[in-house]
Parts: structure tokens; sequence; C-alpha cells
DNA sequence: TATTGTTATACTCTATAACTATA
DNA sequence: TATAGTTATAGAGTATAACAATA
């Protein structure tokens, strides 16, 4: 089982590779004689560049922790579990816009893969508290540092400061919009 | 068969709003003191308010775009057939990052409400120019003004200048990255 | 009666292999 | 042989309904 998520991690992976390559080799065409065709238009709606740009970071990222076999989907529920502890399925995955349903598979993976662990809370039989192990705070702690190595790559393509404002920006879209 | 298609846009644009009234409450409780949970040092990771802001955007843009039955997906089509005239599937697909499988249903779909046409290439019989219909050039054309609509609330929420600076952004990290 | 975790299910997106008809 | 369009298929991601245990 361990295996299939390894498997589905490592294509992602691979996939993202393959993406990569074929815009660099867009990019090298529009350079010699090739003609590429005209975004025209499209490219001034926010829409296009920003899930052409998700789709990047989030193959860079993969690319970045595919060591330690974790999606940013992963890697933001571990993330949030360490900031805070003591909270139930619910809570967490209503904060990352995760449905119930759909959270409970993507806890088996991460309890299976011994990163994290449910515990029936005192309070409420009903609840499951979900607890970051030892191994998960290793894990999360090695992750950190490659996501670090792939943000700076970034801050080092925009500059700091763009990086910072385009942050912010980010931000209020996805809170007050 | 084009009733499924209209199901499919009109139940997306419904989650839509499912989706923006649930942060609103959010954010209501979050004024209150309901305590929500801490994103913490995940909202430093650029991915993250990336995707939330993407999937936000769309959500808009569905909403916006609803009374004319477009996608995001499907309204870039239209947008490249219009502004590339005399392409095949291949190069609008490549252009949009589509894969060539996937693009023959979008194509099917578009074709089947009359938005667009292919047509046996002489050249190289193999190939399949597409083509905007009259009617795929009115409904492109209403489709942009309610596209721009939702541009100017976002402009409205960021500033011109910071909306171009977060533009400008995007498209680098979209094709430099 | 309402909520938590769960199962079952379905639909969309995305990806690969392989076929056909042309070149 | 290579390419364009296509089919079949499989895997993620995302959505809803409903059930058991608990409140």
């Amino acid at each position: 089982m361990a295996d299939l998520k390894a498997m589905a991690v490592s294509r992602a992976a691979a996939n993202a590779v393959k993406r990569s390559r074929a815009a660099a080799k867009d990019l090298a065409t529009d350079g010699s004689g090739e003609a590429g065709l005209q975004p025209g238009e499209l490219a001034e709606f926010i829409g296009y560049p920003l899930k052409r740009a998700q789709l990047r970071i989030f193959e860079d990222f993969l690319r970045c922790v595919a060591p330690l076999q974790l999606t940013p989907a992963q890697f933001s529920v571990l993330m949030l579990l360490d900031r805070n502890p003591g909270r139930n399925q619910t809570e967490i995955a209503h904060t990352l816009g995760i449905l119930r349903p759909n959270f409970v598979a993507m806890l088996d993976v991460l309890e299976s893969r011994g990163l994290c662990a449910r515990m029936r809370s005192a309070n409420d039989r009903r609840s499951h508290i979900v607890v970051l192990t030892d191994k998960g705070r290793s894990v999360l702690s090695r992750a950190r540092k490659l996501a670090a190595k792939h943000e700076a790559r970034l801050t080092e393509l925009l500059g700091s400061a763009n990086r910072a404002a385009l942050l912010a920006m980010l931000s209020k879209i996805a809170t007050e919009f």
C-alpha cells in the first residue's frame, strides 16, 4: 500500500518533469523560427497565467520534495498539524478546504506511513484528534528545508520584495475576493 | 448531450457559490470569537495562497460567465481560436497544455454547441483545422464582456498597478521558473 | 435531533497506450 | 516510419448522500 502512494508521488514528479521539458522546448522554438501560437488577449485575464503559474509551482514543489514522497496537499496537512495540535479531522480538513469524506483516505495514507495518528478524544468520543508522530515531525522538518530551496529559487527569479508583494496579493484574493 | 454539459457547468457554478459562502462564514467567525485554525508558516509558501487564489478566481469566473455556460478552459479555447485561425487540434491543445486525447471530447462539446467546427485540411488530410463559427464569435464576444466585469472587480480589489504587477509575475513564473 | 467519521458513489481532470488514416 | 485524430482506460481530485456511533 505504501508502495502505491510512493508510485503516485513519483509519477506526479515524473509528469512534472515532462511538462517542464515541453515548455522549455517551446521557448526554444519561439526563439528560433517555428512560430508558436499567440495567447493574445487571453494572457490579460488573470485566471490564465494564474492557473499556469500554479501548475508550474506545484510541479517544482513536487520535484523538490520528491525524496520525502510528499505532495503539496500532504505537506499542507503536516504543516497544519504541527501548528495546531489537538484538533480533529473536521477542523483540519475544513481549514484546508478539503471535504471531510475525502480527508479520510488522505489521513489513512499519512497514518499508514507513520507520519500522524488518530486519537479518540476524551471529551467527545466521536472526534478523532489528529497528532503528528515523531517521525511525522522529522519528515516535516526535512520537507520544510527542501521546500525552502524551492521558495528560494522563486525569490531569486522575482526578487525578494516582489515575491512578498505577490504573496500578499494572492492571500488577499484568496480571502477577500 | 448538450444538457449534460450544461448541467456540468451549472453544478460547477453552484459549488463555487457554496465555497464562497463557506469562506465568508469563516471570515465572520474569525471576526467574532470562534477561533479558526492558524495556517502559520504554511501561508509563507507561495504554493498555498497561489492554489487558493486560483480556486477563488476560477469560482468567480465561472459565476460571471455562467449565463453563457462556459468554463475557464472552454473560454481559453475560444479565445485561442479567435486569435489563431487556421490551426489544427494538436496546435491548439498543445498551446493550452491540454493533452491531445483529452482535447477530443472538449472539442466535441464546443462543436455540438455550434461554437466551433472541425474542417479537414486540404494540405494534410490528417489534420482538423478548428474554426470559430459565427455563433462561436458571438458567444465569445459576450463572454469577454462578462469576464471583463470579473477582471474589473479584481482590479478594484488590488488596484490597477498592483494587478498589472501580479499579472507580470504570474506570467514570469509560468514561463521562466 | 445534530455532529463526527466513514463508506459508497459519481463526475471531472489528467495521463498513457494503441488504433486508423493519412503522410 | 512518423504524425493527427481518436478510443479506451486508469488514476487523481472533488462532490453528495447516507450510515453508525456519539452527543
